[in-house]
DNA sequence: GTATGTCAACGATTATTCTCGTACGTTGAG
DNA sequence: CTCAACGTACGAGAATAATCGTTGACATAC
């Protein structure tokens, strides 16, 4: 089954879109969920960057409205604020518009010439086209 | 017909992805082909920026290998040194790995996702999707 | 000739992102 | 109490992007 998203949650003041350096973090904190800039700053040990810098960095994007942070005894707990699909969604439209002049075939052609493409993956995209079709049709749209 | 992406052209130095600005001019010169500066400046009228900063930005475009420049009478003619195409699919490749995980899947939900689709649009993408089938089913790929 | 308009070149400025060094506070061990 | 470990806060630096003002070259009009 394929779950459309669902573009809710503009919060109060609509975060901007994370930087590169930023999204790396975030996808760290959704893939294991709220964590110390200490285990951020672990796991991005392969980018070879200081603590004090994933600090500042996660600091400067709870201002943007990027992360919530918690209090947890000593340290502080970071989770994204905004869900993975929402972002993901807001960085795809973003491209869209700005390289693609909003035409998503010629986005969906880029994706699927821009690498080797598995069986697996052309059957889900077809899933997924099969589903937008389905709302399309019920003019639930 | 629906015409595949051909990724051929990774030149001499591998040319930077153009920023937000950059596509901005790039997005001219696809569409309108060569141009003098003055001409990518009024195209861009609606962005209010001064002509001085569109020269420097094509000036560093070209320094960068994303524009190539010619001598035309007075004037320099300036034109996209990389296709269309080309740029988008990296665009796109770029997107992929740093907020998709490398899931083309992930990335064509957010792009049916993120804006309203049209009729038009769908029939186009699943014959786009169907041009891919028939590539990955004669083994060509 | 001079004046005017069009152009490229260059430097300076501002804003943003990314980075890190240093300071400071709290906790726990000895 | 003192020291080391671990945490945040803060400010400064480098790199890049974007912007604009000024200059100078070269035509053409008068």
């Amino acid at each position: 089954m394929v779950f459309l998203m669902t573009r809710k949650p503009p919060p109060t003041p609509p975060a901007p879109l994370p930087t590169e350096a930023e999204l790396a973090i975030l996808n760290i904190l959704w893939t294991t969920g709220p964590a110390t800039v200490r285990e951020v700053h672990d796991a991005l040990s392969a980018k070879q960057t200081g603590y004090t810098t994933v600090l500042k960095q996660m600091q400067v994007m709870s201002e943007k409205g990027l992360l919530q942070r918690s209090e947890r005894f000593r340290s502080h707990v970071y989770a994204a604020a905004l869900p993975k699909e929402y972002t993901q969604q807001q960085l795809t439209h973003n491209l869209l518009h700005r390289a693609f002049d909003g035409s998503a075939s010629n986005l969906v052609l880029g994706a699927l010439s821009s690498k080797k493409i598995t069986a697996a993956e052309l059957a889900e995209i077809r899933q997924i086209l099969a589903t937008f079709e389905d709302t399309f049709e019920k003019g639930s749209r």
